[in-house]
DNA sequence: CCGAAGATTGCCT
DNA sequence: GGCAATCTTCGGG
């Protein structure tokens, strides 16, 4: 179990520290566990990337709360991705899970993620952000989650503690790689994230790309009485 | 109130 | 490699 001041430090420290350590969650259904290989640092409201970059909302709430905390946003409309907070209370850093291993509840992972699909590879059950938290049945209910409690449902286990799988970042070097985040459009420039060196478990780097605007409806005078047509 | 983008993923050509 | 899916959040009017 990381102790709270683990995670009291500023994002960028805590992110690749964070490597090898593991993310468990036990619910109804069984508990999955998964070795963290991947991880993006913000650093709140000084970093333009960050959800906090423009103040306290609804959604970062918890961002701006003490360290140790579980921060669960919901994207594009389907996607949940999962941060642990970082710094004193008052301070919005965070490090975002982006990739992991999963150690434990294999089978348990593998239907959360197959869904229509028949199945999955092992290594692509918690490769990115989203899959990470569909294997873990993270939704919006974990937001605020203590990960620091050992009685809570959803904890992260230092990696004394973890069966490391053959193949780690205890095998080469120093064993830890960094560059920039994935997706992220501004301060495009910072090496914030960081990754076990040859994981197969880690995500693709895909740069910042704007989605293109949906096609406008079409513009100018309406025919007929101005109804749509049903 | 409305428009537009989003710390992504998976399917299609 | 391109792009649709799908809806919440936020900022601007």
């Amino acid at each position: 179990m990381l102790a709270r001041e683990f995670f009291a430090r500023p994002a960028i420290e805590v992110a690749p520290d964070l490597l090898g350590c593991v993310i468990a969650h036990q619910t109804a259904d069984g508990l999955v566990a998964v070795w963290i290989a991947e991880t993006e640092a913000y650093a709140g409201e000084r970093d333009p990337a960050s959800h906090a970059f423009r103040g306290r909302t609804a959604r970062n709430a918890v961002m701006f709360g003490p360290p140790g905390h579980a921060y669960v946003y919901f994207t594009y409309g389907m996607h949940f991705c999962v941060n642990l907070v970082c710094q004193p209370d008052g301070d919005a850093s965070a490090v975002l899970l982006r990739a992991g291993r999963v150690i434990e509840g294999t089978a348990l992972a593998a239907a959360r993620r197959a869904g229509s699909r028949g199945s999955v590879r092992e290594t692509d059950l918690a490769r990115g952000p989203a899959r990470l938290c569909q294997a873990l049945g993270i939704d919006r209910s974990q937001d605020g989650a203590d990960v620091c409690d050992p009685a809570a449902p959803l904890r992260v286990l230092a990696p004394a503690g973890a069966s490391v799988p053959s193949g780690s970042r205890t095998r080469a070097g120093p064993g830890v790689s960094h560059g920039p985040r994935v997706g992220v459009s501004r301060a495009a420039e910072a090496a914030w994230r960081f990754w076990i060196t040859g994981e197969p478990t880690v995500s693709a780097y895909r740069p910042s790309v704007p989605r293109r605007a949906r096609a406008k409806p079409v513009s100018g005078q309406p025919s007929g009485d101005g109804t749509m047509p049903r």
